[in-house]
DNA sequence: GACAAACTAGGACAATCGTCCTAGTTTCCC
DNA sequence: GGGAAACTAGGACGATTGTCCTAGTTTGTC
């Protein structure tokens, strides 16, 4: 590991870059700046921008997937997961003040663009999503799962986007203990469980 | 208003690209082309792409501060207020499953880009939040207005920017639900609001 | 009806974009 | 160690970008 090959220190510019600044706004340039080689190199191992954009796409899913996994097999029961996931954001938090959420911000971008790579990028949220629905399901709210992972995303998103937008911490530490708060409020009492 | 002035058709334009396609994907090129001139004519009325920016987020602003102020004066009360506050996604469902939201867009973009025209923009959102904070104030949850103002931001936002990821209105409208049931026990019960 | 101001069109400009091409260098295998 | 493959650097390309400049046209005023 202490000798990546270009190609892939290609990959990890272009992954931060397209983080950092967006898809559209980093040129080939930008990235052969970043890892310290010629322009004419990147295009050689990759032909274009939307290989590019691909090939950071799957590292993405291949690293929230290793994520999800490491969580699932962690020891850990279904509630300490989702709780995981929440503690994203904070552990994240200098980032997401900074540039938002990478999943979020790209598919915002990308539909925009009405570029075809949207569909790629959203099995990331796919992703996160089924994974949540399977935590949910274990708690023994099979029926609502879906709904439930859908609705802890969306609210996680809200978070990164207006904690990116005014560069608030306190804000985004106050809106975790309230997710936490709706954790625990499902988790002890079902009865009202989507009325929250 | 027959009439309006070249001025204001490439304001209007310039507004309806900027959420549409962004404002760094929108060129003054398409601007001109939108509005039926030359380039050199939109560049004679705005002299940068900046200024046209600048003049965007002031229409916006102003258009905002009409909405509230009319909602304000309605005859209904504050509940209700924020119930149209909550329904803006219903009535604005076809363009955010598209586009996304207008502000949160903006204004993630804005952050990725460091342009300095982000602090206006998320006046945008300064507006939204002082207004519902004088909405909840008025409910008599003066203490947590601001936090709950925030709070039912960055919901929306989420519930947006999920939406125009997977062009999904049944999620928007069960999203929308959730909301107005999050409202009714804030109103309803205050022991617990913090909670939910 | 002349004259200045406001407006419009479109070419010119340098810079940058993604991509292609070619000439060198390195690496690996027989 | 020789030859092929893999890799690297960098110039060239057409297209597009934001902005500037210069001519015309329209408009309003005395």
């Amino acid at each position: 590991m202490k000798h990546p090959s270009t190609r892939d220190r290609i990959l990890e510019e272009a992954d931060r870059l397209f983080y950092e600044r967006g898809y559209e706004h980093t040129a080939f340039a930008d990235i052969a700046e970043a890892v310290g080689i010629s322009r004419g190199n990147v295009t050689f191992h990759y032909q274009t921008k939307d290989a590019i954009l691909d090939a950071v796409i799957d590292l993405r899913l291949a690293r929230t997937a290793a994520l999800l996994e490491r969580w699932e097999t962690g020891g850990e029961g279904p509630a300490d997961r989702i709780r995981s996931f929440i503690d994203i954001l904070i552990a994240n938090r200098a980032k997401i003040m900074l540039h938002g959420c990478p999943v979020g911000t790209l598919c915002s971008e990308l539909a925009k663009l009405e570029h075809h790579a949207l569909s790629h990028a959203s099995a990331l949220f796919t992703l996160f999503q089924e994974w949540l629905a399977t935590q949910f399901a274990a708690l023994g709210l099979k029926k609502e799962a879906g709904t439930l992972a859908l609705h802890l995303l969306a609210r996680s998103q809200g978070i990164a986007t207006l904690a990116s937008t005014f560069h608030d911490e306190a804000f985004l530490r106050e809106e975790v203990r309230i997710l936490h708060a709706w954790l625990d409020g499902i988790t002890s009492s079902p009865s009202r469980r989507t009325r929250a």
